[in-house]
DNA sequence: TGCATATATAAGCATATGATTATATGATGT
DNA sequence: ACATCATATAATCATATGCTTATATATGCA
């Protein structure tokens, strides 16, 4: 069980990818829940663009999907991503961040997509 | 278990520790070999002092022990380090480096001390 | 159509990062 | 004491990173 990284630079990159802590905890968050940009923005307490910009990382390697629904965008963890049971394999270590939505729902600021 | 990090910050400032291919290679390597920096600058390639800034970043954090032998000194890792199991587990999902340290023996560059 | 909302992109900027070269320190051996 | 080897540190520099502000694009609704 569990598949080793061929490259060392390849899991640098993606351990680079993980290493800030918006992305890292953005990523620990969609593990449990798909969130939109939104939801990102006002958990953060950041920037809309810089928000973006975190989000655009992740999705050039093809860690995250995006799905539209209506005027929001949904991003969600790409399960199906060749290195992501390394990716998985990190996160699992961390603690869990539903804190921050459970926040987030209390600040009415979720958004339900049916 | 598996004890989970505390803070996603500290998680974040470890991974970006890693997240460079010399430090994680290093990293990998010392898990099996205590190495010093001679064998380091042989393996990678690189200047000495771009190799001694490496561990400097290692050590400061404490991640890595030194110690003198003769002209020479060895680092190894810190198992004794808070988080060194969330570091342990990163490392044992990356493919063994024992080819670079046969590599080295070969070339007869390889520094034995008592 | 026109306006508001949600998101992306571009440009600019301050700081961080990782290398280089030059120099300092510390141990070994003569 | 001196030369040499191993390592650390300092100064410098090019590039990367992550934010900001301004602007563009796309959807939904009156």
């Amino acid at each position: 069980m569990g598949e080793t990284m061929t490259d060392m630079k390849r899991a640098a990159q993606l351990l680079k990818l993980l290493s800030d802590p918006t992305r890292l905890t953005m990523m620990k968050l969609l593990q449990s829940h798909e969130c939109c940009v939104c939801e990102f923005v006002a958990i953060f307490n950041m920037s809309q663009p810089a928000i973006s910009q975190h989000l655009r990382k992740l999705r050039d390697i093809e860690l995250v999907n995006e799905t539209r629904k209506g005027k929001w965008i949904f991003y969600s963890i790409n399960t199906q991503y060749a290195d992501y049971p390394f990716i998985h394999n990190v996160l699992e270590q961390l603690p869990g961040q539903d804190e921050s939505v459970t926040e987030l729902e209390a600040q009415g600021l979720r958004i339900y997509c049916e």
